[in-house]
DNA sequence: TTTAATGT
């Protein structure tokens, strides 16, 4: 090889290593704006940091959906959310709109389909409820409630009595009371793994149990945590289904709040309070579809 | 204005 040929091919690689380098940066640099961008709205719709898994196996491991309005953790193993995240707060003069239809989700890795869960006995229940992030967080979020990666099977008792009293008394009573909450709400699914592969609805697995952790972020922060059975008649008082953030996270290995200090942490997630939340007024409220 | 959802 010639030498003016040597000198060709050096300031051809040359010129490509430079071309490399550019596109190396800009990836870099956007990828870094996207992260940090991604991470800002995260934090900002949920307390103490998103959710996270305390034990990593293929039945915590999860990922978080960004939706309008609220986030979720969603698990292709279980196929179903792991956790939604939203925050409420005091509106006036509200209004919605009619309830828009159930929506398949293209980011999820199996198909769930509107269908999916047709001639189950299971209804579609929302973990972000309509009601509340519509009247919150607008129409947008609303639509996205209807997507099907924020749906999971529920027993109709549960759904539409027990469940649906827990939602209304979130947004008609705790909200107006705190002026704004934090809630995270998901389901608990079977301890034995080959428990949870058998019961499915289609690909979805069927949970045993939901939970719903409301926080009120203030400098002395409060919490309250319910876990209830699929298996409830719907007219039991609410209270009965208290528990403590530490029985949620144990049964579902998740980390509610990974950046809330240790000190905190412990009286926090360990006990149940219910001191200033007014259950005795609304634990026995009757259900709107009785 | 109106909180759930089902072969309505």
């Amino acid at each position: 090889m010639t030498r003016r040929r040597k000198s060709i091919l050096r300031s051809r690689w040359r010129r490509s290593l430079r071309r490399f380098a550019v596109t190396l940066l800009f990836v870099l640099v956007g990828s870094g704006l996207w992260y940090s961008q991604e991470r800002a709205y995260r934090d900002s719709l949920s307390w103490m940091g998103v959710p996270t898994w305390e034990r990593l196996s293929p039945l915590t491991l999860h990922r978080v959906l960004r939706n309008d309005g609220f986030l979720v953790g969603w698990s292709d193993v279980r196929v179903n959310p792991l956790w939604v995240s939203y925050w409420l707060h005091e509106v006036d003069g509200v209004s919605i709109g009619a309830r828009p239809g159930f929506r398949r989700d293209w980011r999820t890795l199996w198909p769930v389909a509107p269908d999916s869960y047709f001639g189950s006995g299971y209804d579609r229940g929302h973990l972000a409820p309509n009601y509340a992030i519509a009247a919150v967080h607008g129409a947008g979020a609303q639509h996205d409630t209807f997507l099907m990666s924020n749906l999971t099977p529920q027993r109709p008792d549960l759904n539409r009595r027990l469940w649906q009293r827990l939602e209304e008394v979130v947004i008609d009573h705790f909200v107006p009371r705190f002026a704004a909450v934090q809630v995270i709400t998901g389901p608990v699914f079977a301890e034995r793994f080959l428990d949870g592969v058998r019961r499915r609805v289609g690909l979805v697995e069927v949970p045993e149990a939901f939970y719903k952790i409301i926080v009120v972020p203030a400098e002395t922060s409060r919490v309250l945590a319910f876990l209830m059975p699929q298996d409830v008649q719907g007219d039991e008082p609410l209270d009965d289904f208290l528990v403590s953030v530490d029985v949620i996270a144990a049964r579902t290995g998740l980390d509610f709040f990974p950046q809330l200090p240790e000190s905190a942490a412990g009286s926090l997630e360990g006990e149940v309070v219910t001191d200033g939340w007014a259950l005795e007024s609304v634990s026995r409220l009757p259900g709107r579809f009785e």
